[in-house]
RNA sequence: GGGAGAAUAGCUCAAUUGGUAGAGCACCGGUCUCCAAAACCGUAGGCUGGGGGUUCGAGUCCCUCUUCUCCCG
């Protein structure tokens, strides 16, 4: 399979859904959506999901593919895209991978998913055990099945720790068996070519349009949403219901904070993602590959100029 | 006009009988092969509102000024 893969990342409030639509448009594509919260159904105002008369100019894929109750991540997401992306390509079209999400973009660039089988038995073994006796107890049963070997984890993070007791158990290696396997993985989609770039824009520039687009997300019933959430087992998936904006109204649901509040609660944390997206971009991605928008425009079609690699 | 209280990091607050000013959050930086808009780690940040006094030593006690809050007229 030959071809080219498109990224358009960018921060949040950059304007990339649009820009994306009408690149799309152009030069015949289809859009991924690479977004760990716009794969969740019902979670469309806080996700700035593309509307339905969006989706109609331009087929999207990645967007609803699951309940929030059920859970994702980005194994679930690279296993998704891996189907996607040769069916797009098969018709002759262009595809446009779009998004914010540094680690599911990462899936496209490099392994992260490796082919051990953690059974729900074992998963459900492991939450037990942390539960019960915490990060010694996990920290005991890793130095036990790894013998002399240094661990090579953080050792104060449980999400860490959790996961690679998981694979050890499942796959009955020990950790630095798992590293080689893991280092020799090939690099995804490697038979195509792979342009990219990403959004942003000054501070000032930003802060406006999160500002309005805020307050817009309110007055179209980001809060009913939110409720209605709630209702489908929202609380129980904890990546999602502590995502920018949905974290805010949780919180105004449970009177921890006004309504007024709101709105600049909803601020900080948008910002504060916006400044982790940068922070994973510049790592990432070559340094030319960032465009800074000038403010209060739109930026067109014609300005992208793709740079290669990541 | 009279009375009471408060003033400490960007914000919210700590600091035992006067004894080297701390924490949470924010900011900034870093880590991470399946919660990643998550989780975890680290750095930096203060003439303790101004001025004077007591003391070996004052965020802490005394005087004074400034600002804010509350109560009474």
């Amino acid at each position: 399979m030959g071809g080219t893969l498109y990224f358009l990342a960018g921060v949040t409030s950059s304007g990339k859904s649009e820009l994306a639509l009408k690149w799309a448009e152009i030069h015949d594509a289809e859009i991924l959506s690479c977004d760990s919260i716009a794969v969740y159904r019902g979670m469309d105002l806080g996700a700035a999901k593309p509307t339905i008369a969006e989706r109609k100019r331009v087929p999207h894929h990645g967007l609803d593919l699951a309940e929030v109750s059920d859970g994702y991540d980005v194994s679930r997401y690279e296993h998704y895209a891996r189907k996607v992306v040769p069916e797009v390509l098969s018709k002759g079209k262009n595809l446009l991978v779009v998004g914010g999400s540094g680690f599911y973009l990462q899936s496209f660039f490099e392994p992260i998913v490796d082919e051990v089988v953690v059974s729900d038995e074992t998963r459900a073994k492991v939450e037990a055990l942390y539960e019960k006796e915490g990060i010694p107890g996990l920290l005991a049963q890793l130095r036990q099945l790894n013998a002399d070997e240094p661990l090579g984890l953080d050792e104060l993070n449980p999400q860490r720790l959790l996961r690679a007791l998981e694979r050890c158990l499942g796959s009955g290696l020990r950790l630095s068996q798992l590293r080689e396997r893991f280092e020799a993985l090939p690099v995804p989609y490697a038979s195509l070519s792979k342009k990219c770039l990403w959004l942003d824009r000054e501070n000032e520039d930003l802060e406006k349009r999160i500002e309005s687009r805020t307050k817009k997300m309110i007055e179209m019933g980001l809060v009913e949403e939110t409720q209605s959430l709630i209702d489908q087992g929202f609380l129980s998936n904890h990546a999602a219901c502590s995502s920018v904006g949905y974290r805010d109204v949780c919180s105004f649901l449970r009177n921890e904070i006004t309504r007024e509040e709101l709105i600049s609660s909803i601020r900080l944390s948008t910002r504060r993602l916006v400044s982790k997206q940068r922070k994973w971009f510049r790592k990432h991605f070559p340094p030319s590959s960032r465009l800074l928008l000038e403010p209060d425009s739109e930026p067109r079609p014609a300005d992208l100029k793709w740079i290669s690699g990541a």
